[in-house]
Formats: structure tokens, C-alpha cells, sequence
DNA sequence: CTATTGACCTTCT
DNA sequence: GAGAAGGCCAATA
């Protein structure tokens, strides 16, 4: 049996990530509650720091619990991450999507 | 090595 | 219902 060590830990982010359907959304505490951390959410956001600059993760459909863009000032530009949810049919107003129409909640791993 | 910060969340007041 | 505090894990100074 493995060890859990924190690569691992990116690479299930990065999977569940990569998951995401396009148009929808899902939140940091939805990914760390999927991995079985609850209270890791920070990590995710860590994790996805560490592959922005991956185009195979469409780490602009991460989003706050409040449906927030708060990871836009980390994108190449402040408002790409805003552009790539609309060009997908996200609408964003006020620096704000509506989770009850666009979230999708990442179905749970199991080991 | 300790202390602070960070794309956050839950719970208590 | 809104606001404050605590907690969690990892990275940086």
C-alpha cells in the first residue's frame, strides 16, 4: 500500500480537474471534500498554481465557494479566466457565476 | 528551524 | 442573516 504523499494528492486534483465538463464550474471545497480532505481546500488552490501554465487543465473552471473568480489575477491576463467561462457559455456577472446553474459537483474517489 | 502567507471552508457568535 | 475566528496543508521568507 502506497503512502498518500502530496504529488499524488496534485495529481488526483489535476484528474478531478480535468474532469470538469465544459460550460460548468465546480468549487475548491467540492475537489478537497472528493479527495476526502475537507478542510484541504487551500491545496487545491496550490495545486493549480503549480499547472496554470497547463493548457490540459482548465483550471479557469475552479471557482470559490461563492461562485467567486477569485483566481483571475493569477491567469496570464485578469480577465482570460473571465473570456474562457463565457466562451464556453458561462455567464459572468460581476466577477460572479451562478453555482445553482453552472456547478458540477466531482463525483467522490475511492481508493 | 520558526513564522507568515495563500486561487479556501466550516463553525461559532 | 451577517461577521469573526479557527483550522487545514503546503510553499515561501
Amino acid at each position: 500500500m502506497e503512502r498518500e504523499h502530496h504529488q499524488d494528492l496534485y495529481e488526483r486534483v489535476y484528474r478531478i480537474v480535468q474532469q470538469i465538463p465544459r460550460g460548468k464550474v465546480t468549487t475548491y471545497g467540492h475537489i478537497a471534500r472528493a479527495l476526502g480532505v475537507r478542510s484541504g481546500a487551500r491545496l487545491v488552490g496550490w495545486a493549480l498554481n503549480a499547472a496554470k501554465f497547463d493548457p490540459e487543465i482548465p483550471c479557469h473552471r475552479v471557482v470559490n465557494r461563492r461562485g467567486e473568480l477569485t483566481g483571475k489575477m493569477h491567469f496570464a491576463t485578469p480577465t482570460l479566466m473571465r473570456e474562457l467561462l463565457e466562451g464556453e457559455g458561462v455567464r459572468v456577472s460581476d466577477n460572479r457565476v451562478d453555482l445553482h446553474q453552472y456547478l458540477w459537483v466531482p463525483p467522490v474517489v475511492q481508493e
